[in-house]
DNA sequence: CCCGGAAATTGATGTCGGTCAATTGTGTCG
DNA sequence: CGACACAATTGACCGACATCAATTTCCGGG
């Protein structure tokens, strides 16, 4: 199922009494929640990790048994098509939540791999949704954030020029960083070009080349995989639809929680 | 809200009734629902139409209040970019949902229009959620059904050419037709060239020009709106990853319900 | 510290599909 | 029935991006 040597879902009594303190709460869960409704559900959260680069959370194929939080750290989802070329679907950074397109049918339409060191919270599924019939705000929560996704995908799926969809990808990143407490100006790609050529269907030739013009134009500056945007708002002009309908329409792209 | 005169959800007791006996029942429900829970359900549901082709069922930016599944006749969804052009998201066929995009934020991000006579049922989703946490099956489905058309979304996102995307659409509208009793092998498409090709991302020339193609190839035989699919088993082929994976993924692919 | 290999960049060339334009076919309404 | 507006087809041309190929840069390990 795993790369990791213990597949099964560790609950470490450390790790268990999390939520209530976590930072993420407001990222991966419902507004809100009572401290005794905290409770009830961290009695089902287990973790997995952490993991190490290039470590596998599922892949394509796995049963599906739980949906997953990141922790810390961040991961990639990604398909592999006839001809054997990834496709990268998204990135999923801290407060993010993976696995959610196995609910139906149940196995894993994708895999999941770690970036960098990454550690996330693990969710049986089975009794998450007999969780969320009793607590109100958690079934709503979880329907949202699907259909969150649902919307963002949708526009992912516009035809926008190379332009459009790496200027856009820089700038709901920044947005998301910033929404994590990082900088929005000085972004730091946990990804390789490879991969965010593949996310945005392009060849990882012209990420590189738009990269270079963007520079180019003042708009970014670039140092391996350390950026600094010194003019969002052009980078969010030249997004268009895919950023064009304010801060909101720009992290409903990206999936956020 | 909507073109037709009465946007408010009427409810003809003719029409309450139809659940338990509606032969759409297992697209658009779960499973083995009981005859009481049938009737609980029913009590929610309205009607609205019929809409004729060109109404609204509703326009990006309306109050999400429910969610529908079509009767008979059927709907494209849309959105139109900041450069005035339309992007076309779906159809929807008897028996598939729409609005399911609108749960949060609560309204609506696409448009939804009549492409001929249609008729829906309107669930006011906000009693429909606070019945899924009674009826077992009924919150499950909805979760199921959001995941499906997320995965079913994610092939479409990937970059296919366009001889693969029109194979696979036609070989999943051939799939969808066939699952409500409809021919598998005559197909009449209800939507204009204009709207596949905004939805496949292509020029309706690139359209026409491909149709062309497959009859000469022999695959299909093309007569205006009328499609008779002659070799079923190549434009799956030939469709790839987005009708690869068996019948299932086909299916998803086009979220089915 | 240096080396091997992958990642990233840069250049040259090809091609798929979009755009523009002209023509034909068709459902609809006076 | 005839005319009009729009849908569909077909052809010519072009541009954005992929592909192929050659360096260069950088990072991790011995």
């Amino acid at each position: 199922m795993s790369d990791n040597s213990s597949d099964k879902v560790i609950s470490i009594s450390r790790l268990r009494q999390a939520c209530r303190n976590c930072s993420l709460r407001d990222l991966c869960l419902p507004m809100g929640l009572s401290n005794e409704d905290l409770q009830r559900l961290e009695g089902l959260v287990g973790s997995r990790g952490p993991l190490r680069r290039g470590d596998h959370l599922f892949r394509e194929g796995d049963g599906f048994h739980a949906i997953y939080a990141v922790r810390y750290g961040a991961l990639k989802t990604y398909t592999i098509d006839d001809e054997g070329r990834e496709h990268v679907l998204g990135f999923h950074m801290a407060g993010e939540l993976a696995g959610l397109d196995a609910i139906y049918p149940a196995e894993h339409a994708c895999s999941a791999q770690a970036l960098q060191a990454t550690s996330v919270c693990a969710v049986p599924f089975a009794r998450l949704e007999s969780l969320a019939r009793d607590i109100s705000g958690l079934q709503i929560h979880l329907l949202r954030v699907l259909s969150k996704e649902l919307g963002a995908t949708a526009h992912l799926a516009a035809d926008h020029t190379a332009e459009q969809r790496l200027a856009g990808f820089l700038y709901s990143l920044s947005r998301r960083l910033g929404l994590r407490g990082y900088s929005e100006r000085e972004l730091h790609l946990f990804m390789p070009r490879r991969d965010i050529a593949s996310h945005l269907r392009l060849a990882t030739e012209t990420v590189s080349r738009l990269l270079a013009r963007f520079q180019q134009q003042g708009l970014i500056k670039v140092s391996r995989k350390h950026i600094e945007l010194l003019d969002p708002e052009a980078l969010r002009h030249l997004g268009g639809a895919m950023a064009g309908a304010g801060p909101e329409a720009a992290e409903r792209c990206r999936g956020d929680l």
